[in-house]
RNA sequence: GGAUGGGUAUGCCUAGCGGCGAGGGCAGCGGACUGUAAAUCCGUCACACAGAAACACCGCAGGUUCGAGUCCUGCCCCAUCCA
């Protein structure tokens, strides 16, 4: 297909606390936009402090989509993500709009971007347990020699302590018959699926820090310890995926009385620091990304949509 | 003033008790990622050289020893306790 006739895709992304949230919405303002929500957490109801989550007010009447959708209790995955994502964007596109994807999660942008093929297989979570089990009990190397004798091209690329996607890799491997080394291999070719505008939000990593040390301060004044414990009291528990997020899975070691409130502070900010930057390594190995540093603008979101708009128009995305 | 414990690499904590070109953890930094992704995992971390050559002040200065981070002496800091 060519360019041109692609549907068009807006993306904004970066990482976790430099401000996207805040630059989609004007961005949404200026070009007619809606908002999907790239987040894996901000799907979930009931979990507004600890991510983050853009407040009614803050949206400024800008449809967001994918936010507060699932109960805390429910799996959310990239499939989900990516299913959903392509619903909201078929009805943004009914309405003559343009969709922003905008969110931190660069997995599930990469889903919706590049169209990415989830060859459908029942999630077996039985075959999952048993797996995990055995390499709790035998050592990850025993999966990864089983790994070896049915996809060695997996062992290449898949580290052995890597337990998730080694397991991964073999309950591909179970339930299609296929290996996901040469499945990936092919994924890996496609090319964007949208007539888009990558932007990745950059800015001074110290900056970056500082912003998560304030957030993750403003949370816990903001009543974060109490929100968990109203999930916890609903039931949540902490091999549930929305109790993954960080901040919820802190708050609750602490209110089990594992660790003390320092502690899990402690690891909020650090962790929330890593998570900024394995961000950062993820988009830097996208290819079509266009980096936005927000210290080439002065910290100015007003120039920064200047900037952005003008690339959209080149693109053909926005006209005028 | 006295007692006791301690000071380990230009970030922090710690192992070490005569053979150490000093082990580990954290932070930091880099990377991977195609159905848990705010997850999971890997690498790096004084500098330089490489394997008969190189040599970071293991608080500082001496001493014992073939050999000292490790033992002894003195000094300087820190912590706690007693006056």
């Amino acid at each position: 297909m060519k360019q041109e006739n692609k549907r068009p895709l807006v993306i904004l992304t970066g990482p976790t606390a430099v401000g996207k949230s805040a630059l989609a919405v004007s961005l949404a303002k200026e070009i007619g936009g809606e908002i999907v929500s790239a987040d894996s957490m901000q799907v979930y109801r009931h979990m507004d402090i600890g991510s983050a989550k853009i407040t009614e007010e803050e949206m400024a009447g800008i449809p967001h989509h994918l936010i507060d959708v699932l109960e805390p209790t429910e799996e959310f995955n990239v499939v989900v993500f990516q299913r959903m994502a392509k619903a909201a964007m078929e009805g943004i596109y009914d309405r003559g709009h343009i969709p922003i994807l905008a969110g931190g999660t660069g997995f599930y942008i990469q889903a919706v971007l590049y169209d990415i093929d989830f060859t459908e297989n029942d999630e077996d979570t039985a075959l999952r347990n048993a797996l995990e089990a055995e390499a709790a009990k035998h050592g990850p190397e025993i999966l990864y020699e089983r790994l070896k004798e049915i996809d060695p091209g997996s062992c290449e690329i898949i580290h052995a302590n890597n337990v998730k996607r080694v397991i991964r890799a073999i309950e591909f491997y179970e339930k299609t018959g296929k290996k996901i080394s040469e499945h990936n291999k092919e994924q890996k070719k496609r090319v964007s699926f949208y007539n888009s505008a990558y932007f990745v939000l950059q800015d001074d990593r110290d900056r970056i820090y500082q912003k998560i040390e304030e957030r993750v301060e403003q949370m816990l004044s903001q009543g974060l310890v109490d929100e968990v414990r109203a999930l916890r009291e609903m039931g949540c528990t902490r091999d549930m995926v929305s109790m993954q997020g960080l901040g919820y899975k802190e708050i609750l070691a602490y209110l089990e009385g594992e660790i003390s409130l320092e502690e899990a502070v402690y690891r909020i900010k650090r962790d929330t620091r890593h998570f900024a930057k394995r961000q950062l390594t993820w988009f830097r190995r996208e290819k079509e990304v266009i980096w936005v540093d927000k210290r080439e603008f002065d910290q100015n979101s007003q120039l920064i949509l200047v900037y952005m708009q003008e690339i959209l128009r080149k693109k053909g995305i926005i006209l005028q």
